[in-house]
Order: structure tokens, then C-alpha cells, then sequence
RNA sequence: CCUGGGGUAGCCAAGUGGCCUAAGGCAGGGGUCUGUAAAACCCCCAUUCGCAGGUCCGAAUCCUGCCCCCAGGA
């Protein structure tokens, strides 16, 4: 299980297979955010029908609720929220990040509070393996420690604390003795900071995880610092096992990821884009908001297959944000999906024809962040 | 016609002499969003208070006239 071939390369991008308990997964591959065992508007048969095959959940989201004991009591999240393909959840460490003030770090774990209802709680890299453990998805996360990515005194010592969490979630993972039905990935830390990564990814290969995560990333540094980064820390990881770059991205950051070998991504963007009224088109991010769209008959991308394009006029689209009616988040999140799935698709088949370099630089060109 | 109440932004509405070059909400226009504390957040949107005079150092606020609207009575 979790066998990773890598099947054709095209310069440093690479088309290859995972397998997982829940089927093949083949990668290049984009997984949409489904936080709270749900991804937002957007329904399990949709998710097949535009191409999904990969999809992330939360371990600190349903730590807090509904519990992880429980989806274990439903069967873990496959069975709770009725998806029967592969699926990975996060550790809980980008929330470390991201709940600010709430949360306090040590080298033990973190004590934090609730957002819900202001309970103290503490996450341990044992006890985030454990609550993964219990949601069951293929591919689970290490508890790392997800710091802002200019501070170098801040980063390196999230950095070393990554490293040192990461040993004691894969002993927590080989205690549970589980490691046939779920692949522990770890993660790279170190910021946009080269001796940082470098001793990061030195650190993570020596322990043997069947993949390997890029972390800390699309978290405040510039696209170019991103980019530099990834030129480095990526040969670093052995070429393999599959390259996971976390909470990445844009189409742009997609393809230039791709371009520089990842193998996975996972984001919040179009589904959050979707739910803020922003449509993603291969010429750029369109707000549907905008008066300019509302007697525009055309369909959001002329020449997108999705259900949305195929059925419904921007005009109408538009309508529906206005009026703030839920249709408007599910077609939006729908069409925003199927646009990096199909960008996805299309980058695994450049790849095998050998066209992934004029692939990726015709869609650069093509994509312009202030479309219209 | 009489009596009372009322006319502040596209709509609702606070303010009843100086802190009003007028609060707030809605509607409208624009922006932001990258391992989801997000169907969130941010910005713009009345030099002007029904109209015309007057009082006062100072008026959306007081006075006079006129014009509208509402309720009740003829």
C-alpha cells in the first residue's frame, strides 16, 4: 500500500500514481478543503462528477466537533460524510498558526482555545496522530509547527520543533500499528530561509515517511519568495515519494508548483473564492459581483464543461450573488473546482505527452491576475 | 376648509440652537481572499436637512409664509 510510481517526467514535473486503501490516485493532483468533513456547497457526487479524486479534512475542526471518537463510531470520516475515495486530513497545525492569540506553544504541544467556545484544549504530536487515527483518512499529516515565513528567529525554532514532532508522531503512528490502512506524510518547514529547509529536509528523509509535505508556504511571503523556495527545497526531497505542497493555491501557484515537481496540492481558495462571489477563468479571477456581468448572456468561461457553464448565464450568476442565494455559492464553487481539476488533468497529460513546459507557459500567459 | 402629526441620501432613520463640512442600517459601487475562527472582511456613497425669507456671533434644529404627505373632523 501507498506504493508511489512515478510514471512519466517532463523537466522537474513528474505524473505518477499513489496508491491508497480508497483506489489509485493519480498525480498531479489538487484536493479541495472539506474542513469540517464537508466540502462547502459542493455535494460527494458533485466532487466525482467534476473529477475530484482527493479530498482534505481537519483534525482540529472535528477534534472540536463533532469529536473525533464519534465519526470513529460512524466509521471514520469516509463512511460519516460519504466519500469513498482517497482522502488526507491535516494535523492541526496550520491552525496553530492561524488561531493567533488563542494559542500558546511549548515544546511538549500546544494549549489553545476553542473559537468555538473558548475551552482550553492541548494538542500533542501523539494526540494529533491519535484523533487522525480515529477519522481514518488514507493519508494523515504530522503535528508541525506552521510559523510565519520571514522571521528567522521564529521559523527556526518552529523549524527544529518540526523536526522533533515529527519523530514523535511516526512513533505514535507505529504504535497504533496502523501504518497498512495510512501513510504518515511529514513536513518540511524552514520559511523562505535555505539552511533552514535544508536542515528541515534533512531531518524529515532520515526518518522514512512515504511522502513528504512542503510547509509553510503561501502564508505571507511573495510569489517569487515562494518560487525560490520550492528551486530549492524540492530536490531535497527524495524524487520517489510524492511532494505535497500545503494549502497551495492559485492556478498560477499550481502550475508553477507542478513545473518544480509537487506532486499534491490542497486549497481553500476556489471554494472560499466561490463562497466570496469570484469566479476563476483561464484569463484570470472574475468577481460576479461586478455590474459589468449583469447582462452578460455569456457562460462564466465560454468552453467550460462544467454544470454551470453549461446551464446558467453570468447574467443569472450574478443575479444569484446579488440575492445571496445559496445556488450561487454551489455553482461557483462547482465551476471554481472543475477549473483546477481540468488545469490539473491537463498538466498530468502534458506531462506524459512531453508538452508540459509550452503547457505551463501557454497558461501563464493566458492567466492574468487583473482579467477583463 | 379645520385640527393634529410629519417632510434629513435611492429607502428606513438618529439628531430638536454651537462637539453636524449630519449617526446608523439597507440598497448601490469597488476591493481583498492560498494546509478555512471566512456564505467573511475592507473601502466608497448628503458641504447638506421640502422651498423662500427672518431671528441669532451661530439654524437640520427657533420664527413667518408657501408647497407636499398622513390621521381625525367638517
Amino acid at each position: 500500500m501507498f506504493e508511489f510510481d512515478v510514471k512519466a517526467t517532463c523537466g522537474l514535473a513528474r505524473a505518477g500514481t499513489l496508491q491508497t486503501p480508497h483506489g489509485p490516485l493519480l498525480t498531479p493532483v489538487f484536493a479541495p478543503v472539506g474542513t469540517q468533513a464537508t466540502v462547502k456547497a459542493v455535494e460527494p457526487r458533485e466532487l466525482h462528477e467534476i473529477g475530484a479524486t482527493l479530498v482534505l479534512s481537519n483534525t482540529y475542526h472535528l477534534y472540536m466537533r463533532p469529536g473525533d471518537d464519534l465519526v470513529a463510531e460512524f466509521g471514520g470520516l469516509h463512511s460519516f460524510m460519504g466519500w469513498d475515495g482517497p482522502m488526507l486530513t491535516d494535523s492541526g497545525g496550520f491552525q496553530v498558526f492561524s488561531l493567533g492569540e488563542l494559542r500558546q506553544v511549548d515544546d511538549e504541544g500546544v494549549t489553545f482555545r476553542s473559537h468555538l467556545d473558548g475551552s482550553i484544549h492541548r494538542f500533542t504530536p501523539e494526540k494529533s496522530v491519535q484523533i487522525q487515527h480515529n477519522l481514518g483518512a488514507d493519508i494523515i499529516m504530522c503535528f508541525d509547527e506552521c510559523p510565519p515565513p520571514l522571521d528567522r528567529t521564529v521559523v527556526e525554532s518552529a523549524t527544529k520543533r518540526t523536526a522533533l514532532w515529527a519523530k514523535r508522531c511516526l512513533t505514535e503512528h507505529e504504535r497504533l500499528g496502523n501504518a497498512e490502512r495510512q501513510a504518515l506524510f511529514g513536513i518540511i518547514q524552514g520559511g523562505i530561509f535555505p539552511e533552514l529547509r535544508e536542515r528541515s529536509a534533512q531531518a524529515l528523509t532520515a526518518l522514512d515517511f512515504p511522502g513528504y509535505a512542503v510547509g509553510g508556504l503561501a502564508v505571507g511571503e511573495s510569489k517569487a519568495q515562494m518560487q525560490d523556495t520550492l528551486d530549492q527545497c524540492v530536490p531535497l526531497l527524495p524524487a520517489h515519494k510524492p511532494r505535497y505542497l500545503m494549502g497551495v493555491g492559485s492556478p498560477e501557484d499550481l502550475v508553477n508548483g507542478v513545473a518544480r515537481g509537487i506532486d499534491i496540492f490542497d486549497c481553500v481558495l476556489p471554494t472560499r473564492l466561490a463562497r466570496n462571489s469570484a469566479a476563476l477563468t483561464r484569463r484570470g479571477r472574475i468577481n460576479m459581483r461586478n455590474v459589468q456581468f449583469a447582462r452578460d448572456h455569456a457562460p462564466i468561461e465560454e468552453g467550460c464543461g462544467c454544470y454551470a457553464c453549461t446551464h446558467f448565464t453570468r447574467g443569472y450568476i450574478r443575479h444569484l450573488v446579488k440575492a445571496e442565494e445559496i445556488l450561487a455559492h454551489q455553482l461557483l464553487s462547482l465551476h471554481n473546482l472543475n477549473m483546477l481539476l481540468t488545469l490539473m488533468r491537463e498538466m498530468r497529460a502534458a506531462i506524459f505527452d512531453g508538452t508540459f513546459a509550452a503547457y505551463a507557459d501557454e497558461f501563464l500567459a493566458n492567466y492574468k491576475v487583473v482579467p477583463h
